[in-house]
DNA sequence: GACTATACGGAACGTAAGCTCCGTTTGTCA
DNA sequence: TGACAAACGGAGCTTACGTTCCGTATAGTC
């Protein structure tokens, strides 16, 4: 469901862009099955999956994933975005919430719980290649945005402290995602949230200051 | 300074330990030069570096290193193995401190530290490899016990929360090491720390409660 | 100084992964 | 249904890296 952005991000789907022809049905089919199977397997196995496999998943060859992306890089990013701007709806979404501090958090909980099922999500938003910035980087600032706006809500109705950034809080749950993606090593993912999201939190009194 | 350690994990200095004949001299000298290549490459680059540029910046042959370390991952662990002691010494150098929380606080800073100096380190920490974890195992038990130690005094302190584990907490920090291993992407390392020491400390009335 | 076990160096091997090339197949249009 | 551009598949090329092998050099000993 939240996929289909992906599948959509370059939609060459039945014409190119510079009025030449369409392009043939088996092509188009072919095209989404890559991505399709791109998706699942960087997914669970996270960037290093050799192509081969995406190939085999889809049920074509690798000279056919290579003519609609002209390298793995390239296919990444294709699905990255797709996950990126699904965030990002996400986090739009919950703007308009009775209760900003509550959406705030349940949004960051999301976010963490998806990631688990992506594994290559923040790998990747956490920035395991620089190329790769460079395509990405518009979604990932647009999600940064819509982020901050969520953030700013919550900071206004007090549930959230006001000196941290959106940058930061990405961070802080890109980081628990990282922790939480070695299956059994260490504790649960919630163990590091509730710290976290208590961190959050604006200070009281006493408890504040004593930061750096 | 610190690092002596790990050029000692494996003292076979002067001596094997079956009784046969003491090592000769330009080996011991090998040894100790590929150990310290391998330190301040491993550092720099990480876990991915190729043994080639180790064995070149030691000034020896790839032959030559692999006398010395059966595989590129033990020498690795070798190296691994005393940071981490290094550390846990850390940690119970500060356990006799006459403020316990700050002696907390500072150990997790100075570790976050290091570890910008050390990418290899929480890289690993973390569970870069598995096969590592068995050779690595032990002390990083070793480890965990000293953080144990010392949080347990800070809590008694009353200046950590007391329903956190060392592991919650090294878990924490290593997440904030790799976000802060981004050298410009991101926020400073020390805004993260700051939000996630605020978590830490012992919850007052209305803040606690609402993490999950 | 000569002798030998020990150690050295680095060319070469094996493997894995990204990517290309080209002979074959197939969708499309008339 | 025939022709042809478009697309396919996968063998194989290239590069990178861990590791091995063996001819050469040398520390230690008499």
């Amino acid at each position: 469901m939240e996929q289909k952005s992906a599948t959509e991000v370059a939609p060459e789907g039945g014409r190119c862009e510079d009025g030449s022809r369409p392009q043939r049905a088996d092509a188009q089919r072919n095209r989404a099955r890559v991505l399709e199977a791109a998706e699942s397997v960087f997914a669970a196995e996270g960037i290093s999956v050799p192509v081969d496999l995406i190939a085999e998943k889809a049920g074509v060859g690798v000279g056919t994933l290579y003519r609609h992306f002209p390298t793995k890089e390239k296919l990444f990013e294709a699905i990255l975005v797709g996950r990126i701007v699904d965030i990002a709806a996400d986090a739009r979404a919950r703007i308009d919430s009775a209760d900003p501090g509550a959406a705030f958090f349940a949004f960051l909980e999301h976010l963490v719980e998806e990631s688990r099922l992506k594994r290559d999500l923040i790998q990747a938003l956490l920035g395991a290649g620089v190329e790769i910035e460079l395509a990405v980087g518009a979604s990932k600032r647009d999600l940064e945005a819509a982020v901050a706006d969520l953030l700013h809500v919550a900071q206004r109705a007090g549930a959230v402290r006001a000196d941290v950034s959106s940058a930061v809080v990405l961070s802080l749950v890109g980081a628990t995602c990282i922790a939480a993606d070695r299956p059994s090593t260490g504790p649960a993912p919630q163990e590091l949230l509730t710290v976290i999201f208590d961190g959050l939190r604006p200070p009281t009194a006493e408890k504040s200051g004593r930061g750096a």
